[in-house]
RNA sequence: GCUGGCGUAGCUCAACGGCGGAGCAACUGAUUUGUAAUCAGUAGGUUGUAGGUUCAAAUCCUAUCGCCAGCUCCA
């Protein structure tokens, strides 16, 4: 047992090795070089820099900046929000904080709830706690005995929590100051180590996130590695409701609610024109992809969705009126209506792949706690379609559909996506080799399109697999729309066959796929995402024409004759305000053109444009400007 | 649905047991104006709805409708 040959070899950051004995700190051969670490990545592992290293093995300094790091960070702003709460509220029983993507947060038994004022006294203890800089440290011990320990201090959520873990298990316990707090860490090393962080707000929450168990309250915070990136953060927080699609809306007149019909839109004329122009839209692609538009009812007889299986799974969510004694169903999905068109006559192989698109409104009940301006309403409309096919079509198929998506997404300037790959459940219908078959299919497309995609095993639907498209907006958030489905089910249940070249009766696949989604919830997010910059085409007005002195009110109307008569969605204003002020009004109601008309441009007959962001832009003939706009005003021009 | 917060003029918000206000918008008048707000005046309300407490309720209580945040990110 000699001691020299115990040493173990370090591998640090920059190629430089340490040979030192077993059980040195992470943080010892750190720290000089690193002294920004709040933990150590011991062979790819984040661990606590005070972690014994006990092997041969690579060292690296995690940064607050890096992305573990920040986890690190988050996870320890939890902590010290729970032990300022413990402070403040003695009686509080702590249950469980983890770290999410904004930040973190703690769920407390609480008898009352958290108030706004509450958050700031939290928050300045935590800063206390900060400044009293206690040693973060961990220690392990025996399951049963943290059991006791917790249920003698009263905690007992916790207590039922380490009771869960397997009885063997050694657990590990994080202790700073008076607070401790199972935890299997890392942590930073001292609660000093915590720069930036704010407590953003307060909601209830379910003990295990279960509707059944009882409410606690969780308060959610977020936290960074500097203050300039907190105040980052905070600042895009404004930003996002600054372009809350519910605001902008109100703001630029396109959509009321009322509670006459919760969570389902009124359009007023603007919003009208934006969601007719996006159908529009997607009916010139119908033409070059090659679907038909269909109309089909409204409402249905019950028997269509017991057959459909809808009313078995989605009973919920569906709207039932009765009439003459007949039960019917307001559809909240075309599928099944879809079917009676395919099966209306005999189809033969040489008929498919069949493509048939829908724009009807749909309705689906939605739990009043989760409807939310246009991204979750009760009354919607989608650029629905249906794709009937041979099992051999389903690759050629999902292709055009990608390539359609890819079109889509780049013309509304959604420069970000990402597709998921959804795979076969482990409760599903069908047999391995069909669903072997229709995954191989769904890949080969993604690859035929050079698409990079994530596989989510296990995350698709019983009756198929699928794609999602998510998308990314202006502000970086995510969003799912786009999506294609594979359906084995469906044909089965409605008993749909075509003929194939052998002259046999065969069943079709049927592919569900949707590229803007719900209308609703796309011009929501596509609001959000130009901030009510609309693109040119979109813009419900192109151009507004301002005068300066009434003097001119005869030739702004002509040119605004001149500009509706050539296309151009012009209006004019000529109320008896200054030039400043008709501009502002513009500004606010992000008209994209705004024309000057003065006496110099009466003269000489022409228009003084200005950019909707303030760009002047020399004058020109009207029918110069004329064509600008013709020229912008195409989907995926003018931004 | 559940927890918490909030419903006051068209919009954004004051008043928080004691006569319901302001700014913007609207309307009227004056001003005729050159690139983000000219001045003055007028009108606008059973305080979401229904009960209750009180001498007195926007304010306190109950119910109800609606809106907002959250309720899957697992020591």
């Amino acid at each position: 047992m000699s001691e020299n040959i115990q040493h173990i070899t370090v591998a640090l950051p920059g190629g430089e090795q340490k040979t030192v004995p077993p059980g040195t700190a992470a943080r010892e051969l750190l720290l000089p070089a690193h002294k920004q670490a709040i933990a150590a990545r011991v062979n790819g592992k984040v661990l606590d820099l005070s972690h014994p290293l006990t092997v041969d093995c690579t060292l690296e300094p995690v940064l607050p900046t890096s992305p573990e790091g920040l986890d690190v960070l988050r996870h320890s702003s939890a902590h010290l929000m729970a032990q300022a709460v413990k402070r403040l509220f003695p009686h509080v029983q702590i249950t469980i904080g983890p770290v999410i993507d904004s930040g973190f947060y703690y769920d407390f038994k609480h008898d009352q709830a958290f108030t706004p004022e509450d958050l700031e006294k939290i928050e300045a203890e935590m800063k206390k706690i900060v400044a009293e800089n206690f040693l973060v440290t961990r220690e392990e011990i025996l399951r049963d005995d943290a059991v006791r320990m917790f249920h003698d201090m009263g905690e007992h959520y916790k207590a039922e929590i380490i009771a869960s873990i397997p009885a063997n298990d050694v657990i590990s316990l994080y202790r700073q100051g008076e607070f401790v707090d199972l935890c299997r860490g890392p942590h930073v090393p001292a609660t000093g180590r915590i720069p930036a962080f704010k407590l953003t707000s307060v909601a209830g929450a379910y003990w295990r996130g279960d509707e059944r168990n009882e409410m606690l309250q969780r308060i959610y915070g977020t936290a960074f590695a500097t203050e300039k990136e907190l105040k980052q953060h905070l600042a895009l927080l404004e930003e996002a409701k600054r372009r809350d699609h519910r605001r902008v809306g109100k703001e630029l007149d396109l959509f009321i609610f009322d509670p006459i019909a919760p969570a389902s839109p009124f359009f007023l004329p603007k919003g009208t024109f934006i969601y007719n122009e996006l159908i529009a839209y997607i009916r010139t692609l119908y033409k070059r992809y090659g679907y038909q538009e269909v109309l089909t009812p409204q409402i249905f007889d019950v028997d269509l969705w017991h057959r459909s299986g809808h009313y078995e799974n989605y009973k919920e969510n569906i709207f039932f009126t009765e009439i003459e004694g007949r039960t019917f169903g307001v559809k909240p999905m075309n599928c099944p209506g879809h079917t009676y068109i395919y099966a209306a006559k005999k189809r033969s192989y040489r008929d498919l792949p069949l493509r048939i698109a829908d724009f009807a409104r749909l309705h689906r009940f939605e739990r009043s706690g989760v409807i939310s301006g246009l991204t979750r309403v009760r009354s919607f409309a989608q650029d629905d379609a249906h794709i009937f096919c041979t099992p051999e079509q389903i690759e050629a198929e999902v292709n055009g559909v990608l390539r359609m998506v890819t079109e889509v997404y780049r013309t509304f300037n959604f420069t970000e996506m990402r597709f998921d790959l959804s795979t076969r459940p482990p409760k599903r219908l069908g047999d391995d080799a069909t669903w072997d078959r229709a995954e191989a299919a769904l890949a080969a497309a993604l690859a035929a399109n050079g698409i990079q995609y994530r596989i989510n095993a296990g995350d698709g639907a019983f009756y198929g697999p699928k794609i999602d498209c998510i998308v990314f907006d202006a502000l970086r958030r995510p969003w799912q729309l786009a999506t294609i489905q594979l359906d084995f089910q469906l044909p089965e249940r409605f008993d749909l066959r075509y003929t194939n070249s052998e002259g046999h009766e065969v069943r079709p696949v049927m592919i569900h796929r949707a590229v803007l989604g719900s209308l609703e919830r796309f011009f929501g997010v596509l609001i959000e995402h130009c901030g009510g910059d609309f693109p040119l085409w979109l813009a419900p007005v192109q151009a507004r024409i301002l005068t300066i002195t009434e003097s001119q009110d005869a030739y702004a109307h002509h040119i605004c004759e001149q500009m509706q008569q050539a296309g151009v969605r012009a209006e004019v204003d000529l109320r008896n305000e200054k030039l400043g002020y008709k501009i502002r009004e513009a500004e606010v109601h992000k008209i994209p053109y705004m024309i000057v008309v003065g006496d110099k441009e009466v003269s000489s007959a022409t228009v003084a444009p200005r950019g909707r962001k303030g760009e002047k832009i020399p004058a020109l003939t009207v029918p110069e400007f004329i064509a600008r706009v013709a020229a912008e005003s195409v989907p995926g021009g003018a931004p």
